[in-house]
DNA sequence: AGCTCAACCTGGCTGC
DNA sequence: TGCAGCCAGGTTGAGC
């Protein structure tokens, strides 16, 4: 479920009502995630106020008072804010509650993540997880004045077919599978090209499709998702009508060329040999 | 350094 | 209805 809207979406759910608590409880249900959660957490938590809550790409950071709490949705998480009377629901692995009120990460997979990264450890930018992360699609770094050099530049010399490589996120971040395949499809380059043949004019025009790619998601996380808070529904896969993703065979919605399916680097690519370009 | 691929884990869907 | 097989939004880490 979680591509970079879905979580921008429930960071600024969640922000609002716990900035300022202090942590008054945490329960372990199941820590056997991604990385084990650690045994002491509530320990190291307990009494800590949460100042703010940042987003890395996919990653969550909890600013405590001694340091971060990292959450990864990995591929099924879902974090929700509760009262602590609602029932737990199959995988809910973790609770940590803030008086009257419990945040309640669900990980069917079990893909995810939930981190203690102490200052003492050294800066959070500088985390073995986020260190090595492209840049924000929405930052500075990625304005339309430099976003297309950005991305011309870090292509260079790659051999990697270009959807690969987007994916793989060391040169812009929260780019996930779904909005790999809708950015190449509105910027018309193809998946398969290698991306190191990238030229600055085409660039920049998959800048601004990511971008824009993702913007709308936002939005529609933010009006179709249910509130993160006191929901019981489960939010489900909200999409917006996709270009091409999960569209095999069915007719391209530009020149009704049937969508094509392939698979790189063990992930489906959705595309339309006519309308994007080598 | 770049690239490929297995692995982590559960559930839902398809087809026999 | 049951069961095997395949697929799924992410990311690391081993190995070449």
């Amino acid at each position: 479920m979680p591509e970079l809207p879905e979580v921008e979406v429930t960071k600024q759910g969640i922000e609002p009502f716990i900035q300022g608590k202090a942590v008054t409880g945490v329960i372990i249900h199941d820590g056997r995630l991604r990385w084990p959660i650690p045994k002491n957490l509530e320990k190291i938590l307990l009494g800590q106020k949460v100042s703010q809550i940042k987003r890395r790409g996919k990653y969550l950071l909890f600013r405590m008072d001694d340091g971060h709490l990292i959450i990864h949705l990995g591929m099924t998480g879902v974090l929700r804010l509760l009262k602590p009377s609602d029932e737990l629901k199959k995988h809910d692995r973790i609770e940590i509650f803030f008086g009257k009120q419990v945040l309640r990460l669900h990980d069917p997979r079990k893909f995810g993540a939930v981190l203690w990264a102490s200052d003492e450890s050294g800066e959070i930018e500088k985390h073995p997880l986020i260190a090595k992360l492209g840049v924000e699609p929405f930052s500075d770094d990625f304005s339309d004045a430099c976003a297309g050099q950005h991305l011309h530049l870090h292509a260079k010399g790659r051999q990697i077919a270009i959807k690969q490589w987007l994916l793989a996120g060391q040169a812009v971040v929260g780019v996930g599978n779904i909005y790999c395949s809708e950015s190449l499809f509105s910027a018309g380059i193809h998946p398969e090209m290698p991306a190191g043949k990238l030229t600055l004019p085409r660039a920049k025009k998959l800048a601004s499709a990511i971008k824009e790619t993702l913007s709308k998601a936002i939005k529609a996380g933010g009006s179709s998702l249910k509130d993160f808070v006191n929901s019981h529904g489960d939010p489900g896969h909200f999409m917006l009508q996709t270009k091409v993703y999960d569209r095999a065979a069915l007719p391209c919605r530009i020149c009704k060329t049937p969508i094509k399916q392939i698979v790189q680097g063990q992930r489906s690519t959705y595309f339309c040999q006519k309308c994007q370009k080598r």
